[in-house]
DNA sequence: TTTATGTGATAGTAATACTATCAAAAAAAA
DNA sequence: TTTTTTTTGATAGTATTACTATCACATAAA
């Protein structure tokens, strides 16, 4: 059996469907790679034309702009994201294993995923760490979003904040704390590795200390002592 | 008694000390402004100068580029948001009721101070709020390190942590809960305006929702229950 | 075999992100 | 007070970015 992972995209992010041509392909593919050099800001159409062997304008009809570029491929992401945790806490009944487990996936250094061919989930992991915020920290937020550029973070913030009502009903900020759990797992990383005094684990960049702090985090906060 | 509050900043976030000359404290003041119309992206040091009606060439003589004058401003934030910390807590002897009172000052929309007079206060915090990450979401973050650029957002959350472990000397993440305060009072307030799907203070509105949340996260860790 | 679709090549424009030069004005030093 | 230094304003210029437009060719669908 060969079964390849297709996401449905939200067709107001591409002017032309990337996933149907092989050029379309080709753009998603080195747009990740490219990204992931040089960063979001220093990447450009031209630079990504000339590594793909097409012209500026060829991707242009693609993508209206660079930053709808980076919101498809952060929220590729997302999707597939959800889809993995998905998976892999489907067939686990405590709601406490599964939102651990989802921790450990949102937190943990991705491997490169066989399923999809024209993506490396590991480079793209690693672009929503460090430019994934730039998707929304925009004056168009709100415009985007009403396109519902935004739903494929959402939908996975709400599957998690539906485990973390699981496991405490009473628990009044699910959403917020699902958010902060997201977030955090991206910025604790990415101080661990480059700002290390904002966090605990000084030079030994090993993901299970952020996965430690997240866990005591969220635990601490859905299993509280009684305080006056 | 008329004391003004002078921040002391790095000298290698400018070219020539813009606190020292009238054009100096100009660039400062109408960047925060221009920087809170606009957002970051669409500003420009050639729509700066005509709102000041100076020359572009002018303003580069203070700041290398558009994104060390964002470092400026928002490293300026975090010094006068660690003064503001101090001066509102140090007469309190209780760690938890201090610890309270920085959650209300980093998740409360501030009111203009008249401390000083070429900042906004109130615009700064709000430029913070939207652009703040992007000081430090590049591929120099390190280099910038390097010149202590961060040293004010990390003497805020290091002073933040002492206090964490004033409240539980046990805690193990004091850092990273501290940064995690700093970034969630920002975010969270962020989402709750323009994705608020992502909180659970749906159309509100309201900063104390948030102080709410930080508050429960923040306490619920530092006094946990006992679980097996 | 016509017709539509996708691509490559080329050209062009307005704006951005700078750097350089020069002279006048203002401030500091002699 | 005069000289010297510092600061500013004005102008010019360059490489790159972020696009838009056009045309012809190749390929695939009707």
């Amino acid at each position: 059996m060969n079964l390849s992972l297709q996401i449905k995209m939200n067709e107001k992010l591409f002017l032309r469907n990337p996933e149907e041509t092989d050029l379309g392909r080709q753009i998603i593919l080195n747009s990740i790679v490219l990204i992931h050099k040089v960063g979001f800001e220093l990447f450009t159409f031209k630079k990504l034309a000339e590594k793909i062997g097409t012209t500026e304008a060829g991707i242009y009809r693609y993508f209206e702009n660079k930053h709808r570029l980076l919101v498809y491929i952060v929220s590729w992401y997302w999707s597939w994201l959800e889809y993995k945790v998905m998976v892999h806490t489907n067939n686990i009944s405590s709601p406490e294993i599964k939102l651990k487990k989802i921790i450990e996936i949102l937190a943990t250094q991705v491997k490169d995923d066989v399923q999809t061919k024209h993506v490396d989930e590991q480079l793209l992991h690693e672009i929503v760490r460090m430019e994934g915020a730039k998707a929304y920290l925009t004056r168009h937020v709100t415009d985007d979003n009403k396109q519902r550029l935004f739903k494929p973070y959402k939908d996975l913030c709400t599957a998690i904040a539906v485990i973390i009502l699981e496991c405490n009903p009473k628990y009044k900020f699910p959403r917020s704390l699902s958010s902060t759990i997201i977030e955090m797992a991206h910025y604790q990383n990415f101080f661990m590795r480059n700002l290390p005094a904002l966090t605990d684990f000084g030079g030994i960049k090993d993901d299970r200390k952020v996965i430690a702090f997240l866990e005591d985090l969220v635990f601490a906060s859905l299993f509280p002592a009684k305080r006056k």
